[in-house]
RNA sequence: GGGAACUUAGCUCAGGGGUUCAGAGCGCCUGCCUUACAAGCAGGAGGUCGGUGGUUCGAAUCCACCAGUUCCCA
């Protein structure tokens, strides 16, 4: 074996194994199915630390119970991304001086495609290379004609059952993109801007004084809205003011939508380009005005000031209205500002026509399936934030005005008159029906929001839609947990959980597990703009693909955000180095061991560690099974590089016999086995080494057996040990502190004999000790000793007096703590309140206390006076 | 503006009515190239558990308020 452990061609070697022999293909079986959805990435997207954090917690749940005996199904997919891609390949046409609108949709599709077949392999292969263990071969594609016409479908269904319509609405546009938004899909980013305060003047010269922050919307104003009960303009209501910079003149209506103590308390209303001015607009009968482009551009209605961009218009406008004598002042002001999830641009309100799914209904079964914990939501926190959102939900506008996507299956009439229909073939048929001619038929030109694809994934990854009585289906749906986060709670999970209920009637997935977000260590989020973003495949070539999973999995404490940084990925590596040489070792001694019989000791220490592995499995079981990866993680590190190397190893040390050495063997390949879920590459290699299994054989399909309960001779014997481990720890600290090379004598007090003799194997293995007594009292001549627990040992050397004072100050503040204890106890147990009331076992463990600490201060003032003495 | 979460060692976090629970990892300091590992070994220092008040026999732990931080939604 290597002095180090060489990661890359391990990582290599077995990837290619898993893969090349399908370990990881699931088929339907006798065993119970668990299952797991990959939440697509983007299809031409890269691996980020989001991926690697969120794939890694999905391998380990999917390793762990496939060594449970569970058919672990994982499908892996990609999503199509509609508006990312889209924009993606748009700007690189752009930059061959083509234009999306001369290529005509067919033309840019074939573009998009290629895009897509370019690009679409690197995550799937990057994935790959972080040791992922899903079945590959069932990745799906959104956009594959099964899921594609499934989407069709649902469009199909929803119509029919009336949740999905079509209408006129205010909706979030992006400029940029030219395309409508969700509510979702808009990011509030608080932004410093300004107040402008206009006069709105009436015919007699007196005027309205109105706040505004958009003055460039001014020429698309219909009326000035004031609060009905708002004294200040009760007079007004019902008499017109002319809007600045033109000649129309509008009315001053009453409204309880306006705010009197926003601004001066008068709004201007602009239903075209405000959602709340839209209501406003409707209650009271007013016209629209657009003076908007959809690239945000001001249009021949706003007369001279046509053609100019949004943001311009405002200077322009507020310069003239400055020159007009007609505004104010202008404060600074900071509000928030929506803005495009993809790109940026700052959002526009616009009334179009869009298509939407009614989510009353739908948001019902979401909530339901949580709040009857049918649906468990990990961490529970996320709970209300879930409820809110569900509660207050609105409806979802899926249509986007691209390309790239599934394209709305509606035909419209030259009238108008509208067709849904899964084919085209059928919406002629329709339209023949209902006395249109078939051959004027247009389809709809938009495509579909990319979660209304997505959020049917549960279902169309075992294609219910085409299949609904699919063996697959039948068998992997639902699937046991989904491991996302919590920025697609909405978008996503939630949606998920309608479309199970509302198509296939059953919950999706049994179990939301939410991670955080992974950001610097400045808690920055990673971004591309801030090159704070490490690349993935570049840690694991520099530490291994193990080492970045143990990485990531360490910073990841339930549902918080993680702090990435790269010296976590150098702890992983280093981790692996230290079980790599942990078996160096064993490779050692099975060279060399000696055929006699174990020691007694090393008999013995070969009892407390299958104890110890015992316990260990179970925590980490409990802690999987309530998702607590960076707990379970942490339990292995340590059980692995304290007990099992810095004690148990220690302990065998110089050489166990033969016969216990293949007992020891394989305890090391159990805890190989608990810890190949995190690092499936160097215990993988491991265990073949030591097993000497075929290739074709895995450590990830070992049956892990249940954790055995532990006896309680052995729950005795974990406590002595760590009892004796504590004794040694306290002696190692004395000679470290005294400079004490020499062996010593060692005598002791106020330990039971039982305990005695863990203490005396432990400490005789691990120091250098030459005799080893109990004593009644202390020995007059040692000054140096420990207190531990309830017992004291006196070490017989000639110890230096100058270090005597820093022992002696050790000691006081050791007692000092023991005081308060004991007063602290004291006092409780003097309290008539107390013994009247607590528990009866409380009373009596807090008696036991009492006795132990007082014997151990009894001790703690002996030595006291024993260093005083000298 | 509405909702939620968080505040424990220098950093990141566990713990969640009774001190053998004030803990872990990292970082820091000291001593070691001890025959698996310097990607290592051994030892050590560091916190009145954000503040105030309350409930209780008993509060880091429950409640209220305050302060600060963060996230979500409009």
């Amino acid at each position: 074996m290597e002095k180090g452990y060489q990661p890359r061609p391990v990582e290599a070697r077995w990837q290619e194994v898993w893969e090349k022999q399908e370990i990881y293909r699931s088929e339907i079986g006798e065993h119970p199915p668990y299952t797991l959805l990959m939440p697509p990435p983007n299809v031409t997207g890269v691996l980020h630390m989001g991926h690697v954090l969120n794939n890694t917690l999905q391998d380990i749940l999917a390793r762990y119970h496939r060594m449970k005996g569970y058919n672990v199904c994982w499908v892996p997919g990609t999503d199509h991304a509609s508006i990312a891609t889209e924009a993606k390949v748009v700007a690189r046409l752009r930059q061959q001086g083509i234009d999306k609108w001369s290529l005509g949709r067919e033309g840019f599709l074939e573009q998009a495609w290629a895009w897509t077949h370019e690009h679409g392999g690197i995550i799937v292969s990057q994935l790959k290379r972080l040791g992922v263990s899903a079945d590959w071969r069932r990745y799906r594609f959104t956009l594959d004609p099964p899921l594609y016409q499934s989407v069709l479908a649902v469009f199909v269904k929803l119509y029919q059952d009336g949740l999905i319509y079509r209408g006129k609405r205010m909706i979030h546009w992006d400029p940029v993109a030219q395309t409508a938004l969700s509510d979702e899909e808009v990011i509030y980013r608080e932004e410093e801007s300004s107040l402008y305060y206009v006069r709105y003047v009436a015919e007699d010269g007196s005027y309205l004084v109105v706040a505004t922050v958009r003055p460039e919307t001014i020429l698309a104003d219909v009326a000035v809205a004031v609060h009905p009960a708002d004294e200040r303009y009760v007079s007004w209501i019902g008499r017109s003011v002319r809007v600045p910079l033109t000649e129309r003149w509008v009315p001053v209506i009453a409204d309880e939508a306006v705010d009197p103590s926003f601004g001066t308390g008068c709004l201007k209303i602009t239903p075209a380009h405000d959602a709340r001015d839209y209501e406003i607009g409707q209650r009271h009968g007013l016209p629209l005005i657009e003076i908007l482009s959809p690239q945000a551009v001001l249009l021949p209605e706003a007369d001279k000031y046509a053609g100019l961009s949004r943001e311009k218009a405002r200077w322009v406008i507020a310069e003239d209205l400055q020159k007009a004598g007609l505004l104010e002042k202008v404060e600074p002001y900071r509000h928030n500002v929506g803005h495009s999830e993809r790109t940026d641009a700052v959002v526009e309100p616009r009334l179009s026509e869009q298509w939407f799914v009614r989510m009353k209904p739908l948001a019902e079964l979401a909530l339901q399936a949580v709040e009857r914990g049918e649906v468990q939501i990990v961490p529970e926190r996320f709970l209300p934030t879930y409820r809110h959102w569900l509660e207050n939900v609105k409806d979802w506008c899926i249509s986007r005005q691209l390309w790239w996507g599934h394209r709305i299956p509606a035909w419209y009439a030259p009238d108008g008159k509208c067709f849904v229909a899964l084919t085209e073939e059928e919406a002629r048929q329709q339209a023949q029906a209902a006395g249109y001619d078939p051959d004027s038929l247009k389809q709809d030109e938009d495509v579909l929001d990319t979660w209304f694809s997505s959020w049917l994934w549960p279902l169309t990854v075992f294609d219910f839609f085409v299949e609904p009585q699919s063996p697959d289906f039948q068998y992997f749906y639902p699937s046991a947990a989904l491991v996302t986060a919590p920025e697609i709670l909405f978008f996503w999970v939630a949606r998920m959980i309608m479309a199970g209920y509302y198509f296939a009637g059953k919950k999706p997935f049994s179990v939301v597990y939410l991670h955080g977000i992974v950001r610097d260590r400045l808690r920055r989020k990673m971004s591309k703009s801030l090159g704070n973003s490490p690349d993935p495949i570049q840690l694991m070539e520099t530490y291994g693909a193990d080492a970045v999973r143990l990485g990531i999995i360490m910073s990841a404490s339930a549902g918080n955000d993680l702090l990435f940084d790269e010296a976590l990925c150098e702890q992983g590596r280093n981790f692996c180095n230290k079980i790599w040489n942990s078996f160096r070792l064993l490779h050692f001694w099975r060279e060399k061991a000696p055929v006699e019989e174990p020691s007694p000791f090393h008999h013995h220490a070969y009892q407390w560690f299958s104890a110890r592995l015992k316990r260990l499995q179970k925590e980490v079981s409990q802690q999987l099974q309530e998702y607590r990866f960076y707990e379970a993680a942490h339990t292995l590190y340590r059980g692995i590089w304290e007990d099992f190397c810095s004690w148990y190893l220690e302990a065998l040390k110089p050489a166990p016999a033969r016969s216990l050495l293949e007992k020891v063997e394989k305890q090391a390949l159990r805890l190989l086995q608990l810890l190949h879920p995190f690092m499936p590459h160097i215990t993988e290699e491991l265990w073949h080494e030591w097993t000497g299994a075929l290739e074709s054989r895995s450590l990830s399909i070992e049956p892990l057996p249940e954790a055995e309960e532990l006896t309680p001779a052995e729950q005795t014997l974990l406590q002595a040990v760590a009892y004796a481990q504590e004794v040694v720890s306290r002696l190692r600290s004395l000679r470290q502190e005294f400079g004490l090379k020499a062996a010593f004598s060692l005598a002791y007090s106020g330990l039971k004999p039982e305990d005695a003799s863990v203490v005396e194997a432990w400490v005789r293995h691990f120091l250098p000790i030459k005799s080893w007594q109990r004593v009644e009292s202390p020995p007059e001549a040692s000054p140096l000793r420990i207190v531990v627990g309830q017992a004291a040992y006196y070490a017989e050397v000639e110890g230096d007096p100058t270090k005597w004072h820093s022992l002696r100050e050790k000691i006081h503040k050791e007692l000092a703590h023991v005081e308060s204890f004991l007063q602290q106890l004291e006092q409780k147990l003097q309290n008539p309140a107390f013994r009247a009331k607590a528990n009866p076992e409380v009373i009596a463990r807090e008696e036991k206390k009492y006795a132990d600490t007082q014997a151990r201060r009894a001790l703690l003032l002996e030595q006291l006076q024993s260093l005083h003495a000298l």
